[in-house]
DNA sequence: CAAACACTGAAGTAGATACTTAACTATCAT
DNA sequence: ATGATAGTTAAGTATCTACTTCAGTGTTTG
């Protein structure tokens, strides 16, 4: 299951919200609480844990309870794998454009 | 603007679908037309039109028409930013946890 | 123990998405 | 010109998404 395309739906979607990418960015600094994730938006904190939940059930962040605070922290897993579904992706099409250029430098010279 | 979140959004959004996925997949093969694109689905034409409108949008795909057959290629800088915005954070989270390794390793050195 | 804190769950809603069918418009081949 | 081809547009619909509010549940703290 090297690329899951239902995991990679949950997970090209929860990048697809800005508030998302945005807690995505909060986490790469480090480890934060719900309420120290909800801080900077202007939602609820309601709206808040249901990003969250969407982040969590994509596998891009991983978090635990202790007390009455949930942490939360990146899973880099989850990033690798979307990362190389695209580069892939990119560099198949890059070896194509390569093969045409030699292709059309080698049909040049036999003029 | 590197990283425009309103362009971030319409890409990890049109990557979040499978049909538009394996339309992507296909056009890495090299450029085709929209029926080639459509063949694969069973959907009707009309939606894989909507899914590549999504995909133009998104910069991911760039077409054009000669006579009455459409061709779409794969944009690769549209990838690339993708790519590139994911990297950003893998990296940024990654020299985090080096960062932390290094410094438990010189906390127990000291011991 | 009471109040404050940090979250959780349920229900409702406006707008977006992913289709469908059907009618239509150019272009190309005969 | 006729018909087939390749795509386009519009309208309708079911489902999903991103919120909201409000009423909880456990957990600390004074």
């Amino acid at each position: 299951m090297l690329h899951d395309p239902a995991q990679l739906d949950l997970m090209f979607q929860a990048l697809a919200d800005p508030a998302r990418r945005g807690m995505v960015d909060r986490l790469c600094q480090g480890p934060a609480s719900v309420s120290q994730l909800a801080e900077p938006f202007a939602m609820s904190l309601s709206a808040v844990m249901q990003h969250l939940q969407v982040l969590e059930a994509s596998g891009l962040v991983r978090t635990a309870k202790v007390g009455r605070v949930r942490t939360c922290q990146i899973e880099p897993t989850a990033l690798r794998r979307a990362e190389s579904w695209i580069s892939e992706r990119r560099m198949l099409w890059e070896q194509r454009l390569d093969r045409l250029g030699e292709f059309l430098a080698e049909t040049s010279d036999e003029n």
